[in-house]
DNA sequence: GTGAAAGCGCTAACAG
DNA sequence: CTGTTAGCGCTTTCAC
């Protein structure tokens, strides 16, 4: 960039001090350095005059900081990732410091790259929701003193710090409002992912499913599947498949986006006679019609948490910090969507009346 | 951060070759500085085998390059922007650029700050969309030689790089599908902003309203209103005050949801009565009851454009690139919000029959 | 109280 | 063909 901006040097020479008398001015440690008064007035009137700032590149070379973020989530055109983003944007910005944003797709190649990418860069920190297989590239971060914390799910056998939810908790308690609902017949779609907060969310299901005495009706779909777009095949099929469902839980939100797609095309679904609760809530949700009851993550307050785990640990870098394991809890909205049915879907028992 | 990586320097003295060397071949410039294969293969070797990666922060104060991009948005947690971002961030690191994403909340002086803390970076280039009074600022990066693209809206006094879409056409040819569609009293939301692509679509809508004999029924909610989200009550009155109103137009994505909102939860209206017509589209608009209709906004080729024109200038700074002002056509998407009712909102003219 | 100077890791002009 | 060296702009130790 432009070689003629006024450097810490040209304003030594106008002031006729030296550059680290100006340095030390500018970095608030003139009483400190005991310079005097009339210097340090001297040098903050004319760096303010001239509007003088400091080459940040430089001074990341020199101190070893960038105060850079990074923050690697999934894919950062998703409802739930781009309102977390803006609120680690806001608090970062605060601190002072700037916030990369990056999209890892869930893939560990990318996920590979863009650590090492941002590591090269000399990143102070990273905020991950990592990918199932980057476990390895964590662990090699930590070892090389880089505060990480992750996020939404972590590696159960890995010491790391991280923030995530009560899924099993949440998912439970979310199947429980559909069965006492009077819904029976409760499907459950997710994706093949093998990653904790997935797994999570499938136990709580189970538990409540098999708790009642039902039958669990699971769809995993493949992550190539829906990478390629074509989570819907699979969903559809399913749903031709298990005509007798009068329930539907999506464990995440492109599946409930998707799954609403279909049940809208689909001819024998009714969506105001089927129950649906969506994990993670959505603005829309309280539009559509009916309105859809979901699970909320309390998104303000992850990001309020990562970040105060992050910037506790860039602080206190030289101590080993305690390990941070945050888990927060949900909050289930309910709507119209997982109430009671006027008709009973199958007519075979009879429904408390809500609705 | 750790200062036991491997410089420059450690590679040179292990290879008993000069910094100069290694440097030139890992700059690819080997060939061309005439070092024979074999130097070049035990450099490539060598550092390939330790996994050597320079450091980009003496790099960028060196070249006086970050390789950072930042792209500046209103709020990137809008479905609009965040889908953008996406696009640009592919597009960048395949160009082994990153990209900063920003929130300016439309706000001048916050724009102000992001602008000038990212200059302090020497950041490459920056992708904005301008709130509507750092017109100043722009010019003055511009000024300084800095790569600026503006986005959604431009200056019209201003020579800048931008690209933008048809605003005032799109919006007078949904209006005209409204009117074809048999609405005779149709409302449009918009913000005070005067930014020229909200008055532009200002202008289609009066336009086409006009060439009808239609009278104008405009709200323009102001932006102190909206950001503290106190939108709704403008609108809720704007609704009470015209019962008559037979159709509504959102000029932008958050009226529009809003606007949906209030319209849920507002009895003397029925969505399924009412014409709505939404500026940007939105994935939920498919699957809402009924489905809205939207003009779409064609972002792959938004993101792209942006990025091609940013890349050139990046290419050739030295020499005045050509402004490019790119303007493309967005896509009417019918659905059902917008087709003729079965019944006559107002009872005093026949409708066409077609949804 | 203040200044000189080393050096962060890299690039590239210049010298041989 | 390869090596020496001068910076990029800043921080900070050490000396006066």
């Amino acid at each position: 960039m432009k070689k003629n901006r006024t450097s810490i040097k040209d304003i030594a020479k106008s002031l006729n001090v030296s550059v680290t008398t100006v340095s030390f001015v500018l970095n608030g440690k003139g009483k400190e350095k005991k310079i005097s008064d009339a210097v340090i007035k001297k040098v903050i009137d004319y760096t303010d005059a001239i509007n003088y700032k400091p080459n940040r590149v430089a001074q990341s070379l020199r101190t070893g900081e960038s105060r850079i973020l990074v923050f690697m989530v999934e894919d950062i055109s998703n409802y739930f990732f781009a309102k977390l983003a803006r609120i680690i944007e806001d608090i970062a910005y605060k601190k002072d410091y700037k916030v990369l944003f990056c999209s890892n797709e869930n893939d560990d190649a990318r996920s590979r790259d863009l650590i090492n990418l941002f590591y090269d860069r000399r990143v102070d920190g990273f905020i991950i929701i990592p990918s199932s297989g980057i476990k390895n590239d964590i662990e090699q971060l930590m070892k090389k003193n880089i505060p990480v914390v992750l996020f939404d799910r972590y590696f159960p056998d890995l010491e790391t710090h991280y923030v995530t939810i009560d899924n099993g908790r949440a998912s439970y308690n979310a199947t429980q409002h559909l069965i006492s609902s009077g819904f029976k017949n409760i499907g459950f779609i997710t994706t093949d992912a093998q990653q904790i907060q997935m797994l999570d969310r499938l136990k709580g299901y189970n538990k409540a499913i098999e708790s009642n005495g039902f039958v669990s009706q699971v769809l995993e779909i493949s992550f190539t599947h829906l990478k390629a777009d074509k989570g819907k095949v699979p969903m559809r099929d399913f749903f031709k498949k298990h005509q007798d469902l009068d329930a539907i839980f999506f464990a995440t939100n492109y599946l409930t986006q998707q799954g609403l797609e279909i049940i809208k095309e689909t001819k024998h679904i009714d969506i105001n006679e089927i129950g649906v609760v969506a994990f993670d809530d959505n603005d829309f949700f309280k539009i559509h019609t009916p309105s859809i009851s979901a699970i909320a993550q309390p998104l303000q307050e992850i990001g309020e948490e990562l970040m105060r785990i992050m910037l506790d640990i860039l602080k206190n870098k030289k101590d080993t910090t305690t390990l941070e394991q945050v888990v927060l809890s949900t909050q289930f909205i309910e709507r119209e969507s997982s109430q009671a049915k006027k008709t009973a879907p199958n007519g075979d028992y009879s429904l408390s009346k809500k609705s």
